[in-house]
DNA sequence: TTTAAATAGGATGTATATATCCTTTTTCGC
DNA sequence: GCGAAAAAGGATATATACATCCTATTTAAA
């Protein structure tokens, strides 16, 4: 049960981060890596993806790093998940049916159909300011047992 | 975004099948699959496992096959998805935070923490036998390109 | 008792998502 | 210009879900 892949989700945090520092203000992927868990290594194809699709601008080199081309206020979130997701298969029958209408679907089609649609709209009226409001001090999950390293720490 | 996973998919619409023709009658995993379009050697694989749990007997031999062990109506969803998929990272936030709870959670907290429990109680509300109500003359998706063939159809 | 049909179970193959590594290119500061 | 820092880009590794194959065992019927 998910709204959006790990990928996607990697997305939206590092975009968080980035949103919080504002936007055309360049940060390197190792201190976005360090500060929100993510794989430092996949962070920097998913940057490649999201600078490829005008989400990002990056500059390399000394003192380089990649920042937001808009206000974080101007980017909704469906965008980003319609970037990073194949969203396609989005109308497919979660019995497999080959029709399954609303007026004529599978007993589960209308709950489904209905959380879809309230979830897509969220996505799609909530900005990446918005994502900001609750996550000034955020810790995020880390893979495997790693430590729980806080924000900025240098112990790298 | 996804309730469950595609082998939950396919177990739900064999076991569908198996409601159609009532307890405990024995069906070959051919005909279902056939009839349900999902790839046969893999139905097997979620026979046995379904089997295992509880779900199904099966018969070897001639006229061997499956049977469903309880009456379709006192077989909930909730109870097949529970068997198939892992719901344990179900309470997840999505934008992977550590902490995400009811009163301090992410923007989309609210709204998936609804989603989910809509469909949760769904999941538990519905038998199969309510599932079959529906079902009665299913065309299911195939894989690749496959002939869409009608639902018990008899030409194997 | 033999044979064919069918599931059980183990092993293996494939596709995709996730994650890492290495080399190249760019950029800044000396 | 030189060296270090950092992203770009290609190649590769890993995990998991999805799917198939082969052999053994069971069963019913001839």
């Amino acid at each position: 049960m998910q709204i959006y892949s790990k990928t996607c989700e990697y997305a939206l945090r590092a975009l968080v981060y980035l949103a919080l520092k504002g936007k055309g203000v360049f940060i390197g992927a190792s201190e976005i890596s360090e500060a929100t868990g993510i794989p430092g290594p996949y962070l920097t194809k998913i940057f490649q993806n999201l600078t490829r699709r005008g989400f990002l601008k990056s500059r390399r080199g000394v003192s380089g790093g990649v920042a937001l081309c808009h206000q974080p206020e101007d980017v909704s979130l469906i965008q980003i998940v319609e970037a990073i997701d194949d969203l396609t298969p989005f109308d497919e029958c979660v019995m497999g049916l080959d029709q399954c209408e609303d007026h004529n679907g599978c007993p589960l089609h209308p709950i489904w159909s209905n959380a879809k649609n309230e979830i897509f709209l969220k996505l799609k009226t909530t900005s990446l300011m918005d994502l900001t409001k609750n996550s000034k001090k955020m810790k995020y999950r880390r893979l495997r047992r790693q430590r729980l390293l806080s924000a900025f720490s240098d112990d790298a």
